[in-house]
DNA sequence: AGGATGCGTTGACGTAGATCAAAGAACGGC
DNA sequence: GCCGTTCTTTGATCTACGTCAACGCATCCT
């Protein structure tokens, strides 16, 4: 599904943005050249970090890590996105953040991995195993650095998220849930106005603490309302083709 | 108030203690002591550490630190309790976290607060500017270890909570909010079956996402249910003085 | 002493959102 | 094609928790 007409924002500075600028906005091809790390490293740095990442790709549903595991590998996303969640022993799931391509997953550098990841859809991801990661790390501080700002930017959007888990109700925390994706979009170079969510209702209640009737609901009401726009199907709009058979239909 | 009967659970690993075995568990009488990072320091460093702090005290309810704020200090509790919290421009209020003896605030380095601190009860801190904060971790990175260490255990706890306001009820959130600050309190040597609650209803609601009411009617339900036993004042109760006038009356 | 203030408890009642249920759309497998 | 599965939407109903209100108890101030 897709969603359009969200009001632009007044635009957060993107905290993790090559001050370097030598890179057009993020960089996702490749994870040595990924905004969040780039700007403190120097070129043979570079070379080093992409000899000791391998390229993976994921199914959709499949899982990238599993929370308890030993965290063996560090991945940064290029394609796709990825659900972080956490189960609790009854089943219930708290969705703990949604991945873009650029964002890092299991940084912390601890033994065993604190959350779940799994794909939304086809992803692809630089892998690199724990230890290169760790022992590069070791040997650069400034790069211990920049991982530092990125755990205490994420820490900033926890404590966020927290505020809309315990004090915000249905219509508030989807309508923030859709600008906050928004944003981050928009921070990769891509579509202000249109928002495609490949993520079913049932991750957006889990990640809002909501049900997904409620989500749906929700979501119903703000395009009742006009405050969105709803395209369920966005491809098959841009496609010629598909659009003459609705049309014949 | 006090309440205590909690059961005794399976302690989690104290993330942040002393490696080295110098310390009997948290060292609260001074920063430079402090577990969270005295475990990555040699003694000059420490000395340094220690002529780069003054001892400052709070009275109740005053503010050690304003979200939006500039950053300029950084903040090692030594006595009492603090309540970090953002607030909604409404006014609606969502506490992220209370800090213990031992704990730092402001550590994120950034340019501004992420959210306000206030003291509950008398506390005492010791307070460094960030300016020669920063300037010492630039200069030791086994420092900057030890923060990005705390920075990621705070993310986890961060992440815990997230699945305590999203997916648990009044009941569990505040068993679990109890049970959370017992182990904490164990962790600083403390007794395990015996907790003090020097915050408000009002303060345990905005932590738990739930309306002072809520709380109190479950404090009530646990005392009730013999799950805990609350002890109005447990300082009166513990003076032979206050108990003769007690029985008297 | 007496009034104001803050905090905690409890009751009565209201409601946002959960739960239960049904149906349709999209998709993949055979 | 048909069937099973997954996802979404919507309606009806229920309930956990919020809201409103009253009251008791400390503490503090004058």
């Amino acid at each position: 599904m897709t969603v359009s007409g969200l009001a632009e924002q007044t635009s957060r500075p993107a905290a993790l943005a090559c001050p370097h600028g030598v890179h057009e906005g993020h960089c996702t091809t490749c994870p040595v050249r990924n905004v969040s790390v780039c700007a403190a490293l120097a070129s043979d740095e570079l070379a080093l970090l992409g000899s000791l990442s391998e390229d993976v790709t994921f199914a959709d549903k499949s899982t990238l890590l599993m929370q308890g595991d030993p965290a063996n590998a560090v991945y940064n996303l290029t394609e796709g996105m990825v659900r972080l969640y956490r189960l609790m022993p009854d089943g219930r799931r708290q969705i703990v953040g949604f991945l873009l391509p650029g964002d890092f997953v299991g940084l912390a550098l601890s033994q065993r991995y604190a959350f779940s990841a799994d794909a939304i859809g086809p992803v692809a991801a630089c892998r690199f195993t724990r230890a290169s990661f760790a022992s590069l790390v070791d040997t650069k501080p400034h790069l211990l650095r920049r991982l530092h700002e990125a755990a205490t930017h994420e820490l900033t959007q926890a404590q966020d998220h927290m505020v809309l888990l315990g004090r915000r109700n249905a219509e508030e925390k989807v309508a923030s849930f859709l600008i906050s994706l928004r944003d981050r979009v928009v921070r990769l170079g891509r579509s202000a106005i249109t928002l495609n969510l490949p993520m079913t209702r049932h991750d957006m209640a889990d990640y809002l603490g909501l049900t997904l009737e409620t989500v749906s609901r929700t979501i119903s009401k703000l395009a009742r309302d006009h405050v969105i726009l709803v395209v369920p199907d966005g491809i098959r709009l841009l496609n010629p083709a598909r659009l003459e058979q609705i049309g014949e239909g």
